[in-house]
DNA sequence: ATAGGGTTAG
C-alpha cells in the first residue's frame, strides 16, 4: 500500500486524504495547504480529485496570489475541463497573460471528449490568433474534430496548415486525415493522400478498406483488403470489423454477412464487436435462421454474458420480429445492464408494442438503474415515430430535468414530433440545443430541421437550414424537395431536383415521389408526365406504386379523370388502396359519380373498415343531392360499426400546443370561440358570403348546416388563435384531415378581415392564407 | 502540466 505525507499527516491512500479534506472543511484545508504550500500541485495530481476539491483549490490559488504559476492554473484549468466545467475553464483561459500550448490543448480535447467539435475548432483558431503552432499530437485531435462535424472546409484548411509545418509525416496525423476525407464523403481524396504515403500500416490500411465499404464500393473494398494482404500485413480483426460494420452502414446486409462467414473460415476469432455487427446485419436482413446460429455459435464461444453481444441479440430478435425470442434473451441476462433494457425498449417499439415499450421504460427509470442518452433517445424515437408526440415532447423535457444531455441522435429523434404536431417554438429549441453544443453541422440534424421547419410551415428556414449544411445526403435533398412539395412550390421543388442531379446526387424513388406530387399541386401535366418517363427511361429506376398513385393525383386533380383511370388499367402491378383512393378524392373534387363508384367500390373491397372512402363517396352523392344514395352509403358505414375519423386540429399558441376537436362541446373558452365565428359569420354574409353547404354530409336543415360548418376543428383552432394572441400575429393550424372547401373560403376571408396570415396544414399540403388569398390559388 | 489515428447500442 502507498502511503504518503500531506500537512504533517500520514495518509495511506488518496481516499483516505479525501475524507479528510471533507471533514477538515473549507479552513481547516486552506490551513493546511498555507502551511504546505508546495504541495498543492502533488494533491491536484492525484487521480481522484473531484470538482469541490478543485474549486477549493482555485480558491486558495486566487487567495495567495499563486495564480502567477503557470503550471497551477493549467492544472486547474485541466480540472475544469475535464469535469466539463467549461465557463470556468474559459474564465482561467482568459485570465492567463500568456497561454501556452497545453492550456489550449487541454480544451480542445476536452471538448472533443464530449463531441463538441465546433467548440473544440473555435479553441483551436482562437489558439492560432495568440500564435501558437500545434505539436503531432494536437494535430490528429483537431482532424478528428472536423472530421466529426463533418466540415471539409476547416478540414482541408487544417491539411494546408500540416503541410506547412512538416508534420504530414506522422502516422496519427496522416490517419487522421485519411478519416476526416472519407467521413467528409471525398473517397478520391483520401485515396490520393493513401496513395501519396511512403509507409502504410494497419490502421491507414483499415481506415481506408472501411471507408469504401462505408460507401457501398463492394469491389474496391475487397481489392484493397487483398491487396493490403498481399503488402504482408495480416488484418489483426479491426479490419474484418471495419469491412463488416462498413457493408452494413450502406445497407449492404448480405457482403456483411458473407465477410462474416469468410473470416470465420479463415479461422480469424471474431469478437465482441464484430458479433454485434453481423448481427445487426442479420437483424435487417430479418434472417432468423442465421440469427439462431450465430446465437448458437455465441454460446458455445462462451461469449454469452458479454454486454455487448446480449443486446445486439435482443435488437436481432427484435428487428427479425420475434419477440418472444427476444424477451427470452432479455429475461436470460443481467436486467441491471443499461445496454440491454435500451434494445428491449427499441425492440418493442419496433414490433408495434407502443405501451409495453413506455413500460419497461418507466420500469427501468424505477430501478436502481442508471439510464444514459441512449435509453432516453430510444423512448423519443418510440413515441415520434407512433404518434405520441406529446409524449416525446414531454420525455425530452424530463430527461433534461434528470440532467442528461440530448447529442446528435436524441435531437434527430425529437424534430419529427416537433413537425407533425407544428410545435414550432419546441423545434426551435432543439434547434438552439443543436447549435449550442455544436451539431448543428450534422447531416442528420440538418436534414430533420429541414423537414420540422418545413411542417411547422417555414419553408423559408428550412432552405436556411440547407443553406448552412456543409455536406448533403440524399436524406436532406429529398427533405427540402419534400418540403417544397408540401407548400405546394412545384417549381422550388423541380429546380432542387435538377440542382441534387447538378451537385452529383443522384435521385431514388423517393425523390420522384416528390417532384411528381409537387406537380400534381400546381396541375402540371406535362411536367409530370416527363418525369415519370425519365424515371426509366433516363434513370434506370422503375416506377412502383406510389408514383402511380402521384401520377394518377397529378391528372385526376388536373380534371383529366379518364386518363388517370385508364393508367390504373395499364399499370403493371395489381392497384392498391392509394392509387384507387387517389382516384375517389379526385373524383370528389370533380364531383364526378361514375368513376367515383368504381374507385369506391375497389376500396371497399381493399379496406372495408376505412370511414374515409364511404365519406368521400357519399360527399359525391351529396354534391349532386343524390339524398337517397348518401343514406345508403351511411346505412353500409352504421351497418359495420364505422364512424367518422373526427376532425381534429392543433395550433401552437405562447409555446403549448392545443388540440380542438370538431364539435368540440368541452373546450373550457367554447363559449368565446362560437361568440367569435358568429361574430366573423355575421361580417362574411355583409361581404356576401354564403356557407357553402355541398361540404355537409347530412341532409339536414339549412340552419343545422351552418352550425355543423361552424364546427370543423380548423375554424375551431384560428378562432381559438385569434382569442389568445395579440392582432396581425400569424397563427399556424394542422388538421388530421383534409382541410373543407367551406373552411378555405372562411380562412381567406378572416386572413384578409383580421389582416393575419395564417397557414393550414392538412394532410396533404399546406396553404397560406394571406390578405384574402390562398397559396394554393384554389387548386388542391 | 496536455495528449494522438482505424472498428463500437439510438
Amino acid at each position: 500500500m502507498t502511503s504518503f505525507h500531506f500537512g504533517g499527516l500520514l495518509f495511506y491512500d488518496l481516499s483516505d486524504m479525501n475524507r479528510c479534506w471533507r471533514i477538515a472543511m473549507t479552513r481547516q484545508a486552506l490551513y493546511l495547504l498555507d502551511r504546505f504550500n508546495h504541495s498543492i500541485l502533488h494533491f491536484l495530481n492525484s487521480t481522484t480529485v473531484s470538482l469541490s476539491h478543485t474549486r477549493l483549490a482555485h480558491a486558495y490559488i486566487l487567495k495567495t496570489g499563486l495564480s502567477n504559476d503557470n503550471h497551477l492554473t493549467t492544472k486547474l484549468l485541466s480540472l475544469y475541463a475535464n469535469n466539463f466545467c467549461f465557463l470556468d475553464a474559459n474564465l482561467i483561459l482568459n485570465s492567463i497573460p500568456n497561454p501556452n500550448l497545453f492550456c489550449f490543448s487541454t480544451l480542445i480535447h476536452a471538448f472533443s471528449k464530449l463531441n463538441n467539435f465546433g467548440h473544440s475548432l473555435r479553441v483551436f483558431s482562437q489558439m492560432l490568433t495568440h500564435g501558437i503552432l500545434p505539436d503531432s499530437y494536437l494535430f490528429p485531435s483537431v482532424v478528428k474534430a472536423c472530421a466529426g462535424l463533418p466540415s471539409l472546409k476547416a478540414g482541408r484548411q487544417l491539411h494546408g496548415i500540416i503541410s506547412v509545418s512538416g508534420f504530414s509525416s506522422d502516422a496519427f496525423v496522416q490517419a487522421s486525415l485519411l478519416h476526416m476525407y472519407l467521413k467528409c464523403g471525398h473517397l478520391r481524396e483520401a485515396h490520393k493522400l493513401f496513395d501519396g504515403l511512403s509507409q502504410r500500416d494497419m490502421v491507414i490500411w483499415s481506415a481506408l478498406i472501411a471507408g469504401y465499404s462505408r460507401f457501398g464500393c463492394v469491389d474496391e473494398a475487397k481489392v484493397l483488403f487483398y491487396e493490403m494482404r498481399n503488402a504482408g500485413l495480416e488484418p489483426n480483426t479491426v479490419s474484418w470489423n471495419g469491412m463488416i460494420t462498413g457493408f452494413n452502414h450502406s445497407g449492404l446486409y448480405s457482403e456483411a454477412t458473407s465477410m462474416f462467414q469468410k473470416m470465420h473460415l479463415e479461422g480469424f476469432q471474431p469478437d465482441s464487436a464484430t458479433i454485434s455487427s453481423v448481427l445487426s446485419a442479420i437483424g435487417d436482413l430479418k434472417d432468423f435462421d442465421m440469427g439462431i446460429q450465430v446465437h448458437s455459435y455465441v454460446v458455445k464461444q462462451g461469449l454469452g454474458p458479454d454486454k455487448c453481444i446480449v443486446s445486439a441479440l435482443i435488437d436481432m430478435y427484435g428487428k427479425c420480429s420475434c419477440t418472444l425470442e427476444m424477451s427470452e434473451v432479455f429475461n436470460e441476462s443481467d436486467q441491471m445492464d443499461v445496454g440491454a433494457c435500451n434494445a428491449l425498449v427499441t425492440g418493442l417499439s419496433r414490433n408495434g408494442l407502443v405501451d409495453n415499450s413506455m413500460e419497461a421504460f418507466r420500469r427501468f427509470k424505477g430501478q436502481e438503474l442508471e439510464l444514459n442518452i441512449v435509453s432516453w433517445t430510444s423512448i423519443i424515437a418510440c413515441c415520434s415515430q407512433n404518434g405520441k408526440d406529446m409524449d416525446a415532447l414531454e420525455l425530452f423535457r424530463e430527461m433534461q430535468l434528470e440532467g442528461l444531455k440530448p447529442n446528435s441522435i436524441t435531437i434527430p429523434c425529437l424534430l419529427p414530433a416537433c413537425g407533425n404536431i407544428a410545435a414550432l417554438m419546441h423545434g426551435k429549441a432543439a434547434h438552439c440545443f443543436s447549435i449550442r453544443i455544436g451539431i448543428s453541422n450534422d447531416v442528420y440534424v440538418g436534414s430533420a430541421l429541414i423537414d420540422m421547419y418545413a411542417k411547422c410551415g417555414r419553408i423559408e428556414l428550412s432552405q436556411l437550414c440547407f443553406d448552412k449544411m456543409p455536406n448533403r445526403n440524399l436524406v436532406s435533398w429529398n427533405a427540402i424537395m419534400k418540403g417544397y412539395a408540401m407548400h405546394g412550390k412545384a417549381k422550388e421543388t423541380m429546380e432542387m431536383f435538377h440542382e441534387m442531379q447538378r451537385s452529383g446526387q443522384k435521385p431514388d424513388l423517393i425523390s420522384f415521389t416528390c417532384v411528381l406530387s409537387a406537380c400534381s399541386q400546381k396541375g402540371l401535366t406535362d411536367e409530370g408526365w416527363f418525369y415519370f418517363n425519365s424515371m426509366s427511361q433516363e434513370h434506370g429506376i422503375e416506377a412502383r406504386l406510389e408514383h402511380y398513385a402521384c401520377m394518377v393525383t397529378l391528372l385526376g386533380r388536373a380534371g383529366k379523370l379518364e386518363e388517370a383511370y385508364s393508367m390504373i388499367k395499364r399499370m403493371p402491378f395489381k392497384p392498391d388502396a392509394c392509387v384507387w383512393g387517389a382516384l375517389l378524392s379526385s373524383c370528389r373534387v370533380h364531383n364526378n359519380v361514375g368513376l367515383g363508384e368504381i374507385a369506391a367500390e375497389h376500396l371497399f373491397k381493399l379496406e372495408p373498415r376505412n370511414p374515409g372512402n364511404y365519406i368521400l363517396l357519399s360527399n359525391i352523392y351529396a354534391s349532386k343531392s343524390m339524398w337517397n344514395e348518401v343514406d345508403r352509403v351511411r346505412d353500409m358505414m352504421n351497418s359495420m360499426g364505422l364512424r367518422k375519423n373526427p376532425g381534429c386540429s392543433w395550433i401552437e399558441v405562447k409555446n403549448k400546443v392545443h388540440m380542438l376537436l370538431a364539435g368540440d362541446k368541452l373546450h373550457s373558452q367554447r363559449k368565446q370561440i362560437i361568440e367569435k365565428l358568429n361574430k366573423l359569420s355575421v361580417e362574411m354574409k355583409k361581404s356576401g358570403y354564403f356557407p357553402n353547404h355541398n361540404f355537409v354530409l347530412q341532409d339536414v336543415d339549412v340552419q343545422d348546416k351552418d352550425e355543423i360548418l361552424c364546427g370543423h376543428s380548423e375554424k375551431l383552432a384560428i378562432a381559438f388563435g385569434l382569442l389568445n394572441t395579440p392582432s396581425g400575429y400569424p397563427l399556424r393550424v394542422i388538421k388530421n384531415l383534409r382541410i373543407c372547401g367551406d373552411c378555405h373560403v372562411v380562412i381567406k376571408f378572416i386572413s384578409s378581415f383580421e389582416g393575419r396570415e395564417i397557414s393550414v396544414r392538412d394532410t396533404n399540403r399546406f396553404h397560406h392564407f394571406k390578405d384574402g388569398v390562398c397559396s394554393c390559388e384554389d387548386f388542391w
